[in-house]
RNA sequence: GGUGUGGUAGUUCAGUUGGUUAGAAUACCUGCCUGUCACGCAGGGGGUCGCGGGUUCGAGCCCCGUCCAUACCGCCA
């Protein structure tokens, strides 16, 4: 028997027991005739006691081992003259009696300790060391719990987790897929599933009403801090169902995992169509958890000689409460911000509204006290308030008014991570035009239907075209998506047509999907969640890659692995590969 | 593909206008220490300043290139 009992368990009921433990050194404190050390493992810490007058022996033992040995103990549970109050067992201690070393292990590259001294570099070569870490290990737990409430919410509500394959076939349309070479059919690829989206429609083509799985997807495109080549999908599909049946299915199960994970009761989450989402906030994945909406002032702006606004074709603000004491310096980092390239604003136009009431503006020399206080109105704007003006094209300006806002509400505190506010965002448009191209891309994926009312305009103006299609949005974050679908072959035969493919590109692509539903297709919709993002949030990470257990680092390497990397000639030869 | 930031001891970082032997904290090692839990005290070892080139009497510092990391833009149906 290697352990009767964990590192986190044991407490001063279980006084004088005699129990046997294992575990991680995690300090060891050498006092002289005295040592005292940390023993961990997943479940916590336990201090061990040696003593010199006791067992002089085992204490020169003990006085040799160091951080991260594996060690056995057998002892007896003591009560503590000194208690610790910080940690669960700090009331008892390990008189140790026997003490077997399972491992020596070298001094690690970094600490081992909630608050690391390594730099993430470091700790993701070193990942299971850096796995030890109690809030790492943490977040991994979270992520199971997650994953475990969500099973038992799906399949309280009957649904049904079918595997689906890995290795499927390519579609260029969307992401760039991973690809696999096919040893027994040379020259031939399979690729990894950015989503299993249309087995899932063929589960529904086969009477799985509901189906969910939680499967890794693929996508190889460039990282961020929350994308991954891989990552975790929380996909499900629905059969006999309107949108609405999906919003009330999948509310319920947000509102289930806050409740049972973070004791949350959630009120209904509020909704809006994509196009207020655009003309409120710029941002098709708005945070709500503070106001500050867009304010359109273009009407009150022209006819004053200030060409700036008159030419531009949008003109937007928004109310920065209580900031009209901002500094020159202040004000001057704000256009700094919006002028980075990577947002790419002209500049920022303000206006302070005084406590006095007086109104001062960047731009005084072409409008009157007058002219100032209307927009103020329009904003809302309360005395002690500051107006941060953008212009330009609608689309873009919007999009930099949208981080100027985000900007602002991490100044004035406003994005509390502990504080969760939901919203579904609705009435995508089906269509997005990529102007290059002169051609049109699904915006969500081309099995979205349109909505009924729509359908008329694919011909006439396919661009304004709403969608059946929605996300779930926390705090800012896109956590999940998607649509009610096509069952009808015609209709996916037309939404082919007007994305640009020919028919036999179609049919060489997805006519597998399309013979289906000849053969009485249910009609059906779904969603999927990230679960990376999802527990990010509920963990409050500012990165994916903490509740990831092996992550891959922002080129897409495997730091630990040191993967990708090149494959033996032979490989290559048994592939039918020559690489360049 | 692009922009910004960073790369100095095992680790996290500091390093002034280009100028003596490159520092701190922590980790590590040794000794002392019987109630520690961020133990304490004394001492010690530890450096290809990412790499390559250039400017200079002299480069951690300036210039060019390059690699790596990271955040973002493009990209992500």
């Amino acid at each position: 028997m290697y352990r009767s009992r964990t590192c986190g368990e044991l407490r001063i009921e279980n006084l004088n027991e005699s129990i046997v433990l294992a575990g991680w050194v995690q300090k060891a404190r050498k006092m002289g005739g005295m040592i005292f050390v940390d023993l961990r493992d997943r479940y916590g810490v336990t201090q061990l006691v040696f003593n010199q007058e006791v067992n002089a022996e085992l204490c020169d033992k003990a006085a040799k081992i160091g951080r991260e040995w594996v060690i056995q103990i057998k002892g007896t549970v003591m009560e503590r003259s000194n208690k610790n109050k910080n940690i669960p067992t700090g009331d008892i201690e390990i008189n140790v009696a026997e003490l077997n070393v399972l491992n020596a292990a070298e001094t690690p590259p970094f600490t081992i300790e909630e608050d690391t001294d390594g730099g993430d570099d470091l700790r993701m070569k070193y990942r299971y060391l850096d796995l030890r870490r109690g809030n790492v290990r943490a977040n991994l737990e979270l992520r199971h719990k997650m994953a475990f409430e969500t099973r038992r919410y799906l399949d309280e509500h009957r649904f049904l987790e079918v595997e689906t394959p890995v290795l499927i076939g390519s579609t260029p349309e969307g992401a760039r897929d991973f690809v696999v070479p096919s040893r027994m059919n040379p020259g031939q690829f399979y690729a990894l599933p950015q989503s299993p989206q249309t087995l899932k429609q063929l589960l529904m083509v086969a009477g799985f009403d509901r189906y969910f799985q939680i499967v890794k997807c693929f996508r190889d495109e460039d990282l961020r801090a929350d994308r991954q080549p891989e990552f975790t999908q929380i996909d499900c599909e629905m059969s006999f169902i309107e949108q609405e049946d999906i919003l009330q299915m999948f509310e319920g199960l947000t509102k289930h995992l806050f409740k049972v994970i973070k004791g949350l009761d959630l009120s209904d989450f509020p909704r809006m169509t994509y196009a207020d989402a655009m003309k409120y906030y710029g941002s098709d994945k708005p945070d709500i958890r503070f106001e500050m909406k867009f304010v359109e002032l273009k009407g009150l702006t022209t006819g004053k000689n200030f060409a700036v606004f008159d030419d531009s074709e949008y003109v937007g603000a928004i109310c920065a409460k209580g900031c009209a004491d901002y500094t020159r310096k202040q004000l001057d980092a704000l256009t700094d911000f919006v002028k980075r390239p990577q947002i790419g604003a002209k500049g920022l136009v303000y206006v302070k509204y005084e406590s006095d009431g007086s109104l001062k503006s960047s731009v005084d020399k072409f409008y009157s006290q007058e002219d100032l206080k209307l927009w103020a109105e329009r904003c809302n704007a309360q005395p002690g308030d500051l107006i941060l003006i953008i212009c330009g094209a609608t689309e873009k300006a919007q999009k930099q008014l949208s981080e100027l806002r985000l900007e602002m509400g991490s100044q004035l505190g406003l994005r509390d991570k502990t504080k969760y506010c939901c919203l579904w965002v609705v009435d995508f448009p089906l269509l997005e035009e990529d102007e290059e191209l002169g051609r049109f891309f699904a915006k969500h994926h081309p099995f979205t239907s349109p909505k009924p009312e729509d359908i008329s305009l694919l011909d006439s103006n396919p661009g304004t075209v709403r969608a059946n299609a929605y996300d779930l949005v926390i705090n800012g974050v896109e956590v999940g998506g998607g649509s009610i679908r096509i069952y009808d072959s015609e209709l996916q035969k037309k939404m082919f047509g007007v994305l640009g493919f020919t028919e036999e590109k179609a049919q060489a692509q997805f006519g597998f999907l399309m013979n289906a539903f000849k053969y009485g297709a249910p009609p059906h919709g779904g969603i999927a969640f990230g679960l990376d993002r999802l527990v990010s949030i509920f963990a409050g990470l500012d990165s994916i890659r903490d509740c990831i257990a092996f992550p891959k680092n922002n080129s897409g390497r495997d730091v630990m692995l040191d993967a990708p990397s090149t494959i033996e000639q032979e490989q290559l030869d048994e592939l039918n590969l020559i690489v360049k």
